[in-house]
DNA sequence: CGCATTCGATTCGGTTCCGAAATAAAATCG
DNA sequence: CGATTTTATTTCGGAACCGAATCGAATGCG
């Protein structure tokens, strides 16, 4: 359905989106921080520090500070995993789920006619 | 003919690039950094720091800091403007345009098939 | 000319982040 | 059981960031 972009348009896509989320005074997230929430939020769980830390190929401590960031805003949650409980599960939270929301129509009005 | 993005598709397409960008090792910029970064490269020049953070809607500190690292990275430089010595001219550099088209080559990538 | 305005930069105290190394807690294995 | 491995977190010194307020230089205006 959605043809593959052109370089020109790629960008123009995510000038605009990013400049929607700024200049609503989303929170100021880093790369790594968005890559973390949206790999918890659109990857299939369960989630943990390392798997995390794995698929984006950056080390633990990174993860876990991302994770207090995240925490701190309410976007994810933390959960030990009583199965074994050496693990952290990452959880969803309706507060990110509605950053989430927003976000993607920011990212979809931004490739309207671009 | 790119056809306007579904939420799912807008935030598959985001998901992917910047998981590519994070494992590339790229400089971790914030939403705001990056927002910056493409008003100079996208919007027309000239731009100050006073235009910048009145197009992204934030404090002039906060936009003297982002150009602070951004000239660090040596993705933007600053000129003096000398017509009128009170404005910074911000400038583009050739190493932001190779990250802005390795970027661009990370969004249409995962523009594809998305 | 003198004063007000504009512009970018700096300061302040406090917070968050970095990578590397060390730690704590839990599970597994011999 | 004790030793090893695995997991997440904490520590360290140093760097970057925040918003609010202030500053210094340059310009404009009366």
């Amino acid at each position: 359905m959605t043809a593959k972009l052109t370089s020109q348009q790629a960008l123009k896509l995510w000038h605009r989106a990013t400049l929607s989320s700024v200049r609503a005074e989303s929170p100021d997230l880093s790369a790594r921080q968005m890559a973390i929430f949206l790999q918890i939020y659109l990857a299939p769980p369960p989630h943990t520090v390392r798997g995390l830390a794995e698929a984006l190929q950056i080390a633990k401590p990174a993860v876990v500070r991302a994770l207090d960031t995240l925490g701190r805003l309410e976007f994810t949650r933390r959960k030990r995993d009583e199965t074994d409980r050496r693990n952290v599960l990452i959880q969803r939270t309706v507060k990110g789920s509605v950053f989430l929301s927003d976000f993607a129509d920011w990212v979809v009005a931004a490739s309207d006619d671009v």
